[in-house]
DNA sequence: CGTGTAAGGAATTCTGACACG
DNA sequence: CGTGTAAGGAATTCTGACACG
């Protein structure tokens, strides 16, 4: 595993690095776009890879897409 | 910044991937052997080059170095 | 000197829900 | 559908101090 596929990034900062509020990043995750791991105590970490797809899911739905389209498009069908 | 200098993770995380204590961490930066950036909150964010940096620190107090003579080599003195 | 610990407070995150449209 | 928000609780982190040796 690698550095940008380590989770280890608390939504906090993801927050700020992506520009999204924590409610559209869990959302994402609601809706099976994202998978981050968890902490024994509940708390998400997210990888740099992560925040890489949060912001492409974020300019998807911009774009007019649906989770549910773009949960297909990474599925690959 | 490349992503090994972005400082986004918290302690508990580099306790975790470090195998040493919050204790340990936090005063090697007392000694100014480290310099975690920190949020709004005053919580610690480390970035991957730190938890190299930590883990070389511990190995040499583990040789029998003191934090003060590893503030002079990082110094390059 | 480097590290452990108990103490109390502050910041962060979590979940489930109601709201809008 | 995607996102905002108020609500209460739980997990995480912070600082300063006392302890040991």
């Amino acid at each position: 595993m690698s550095i940008t596929t380590k989770k280890v990034i608390q939504i906090g900062v993801v927050s700020e690095l992506t520009g999204l509020t924590e409610r559209q990043i869990r959302y994402y995750e609601d809706r099976k776009l994202i998978f981050p791991d968890r902490s024994k105590g509940r708390v998400r970490k997210y990888s740099f890879e992560d925040i890489q797809k949060i912001m492409d899911i974020h300019t998807k739905l911009t774009d007019g897409y649906q989770t549910v389209e773009l949960k297909r498009m990474l599925a690959g069908t």
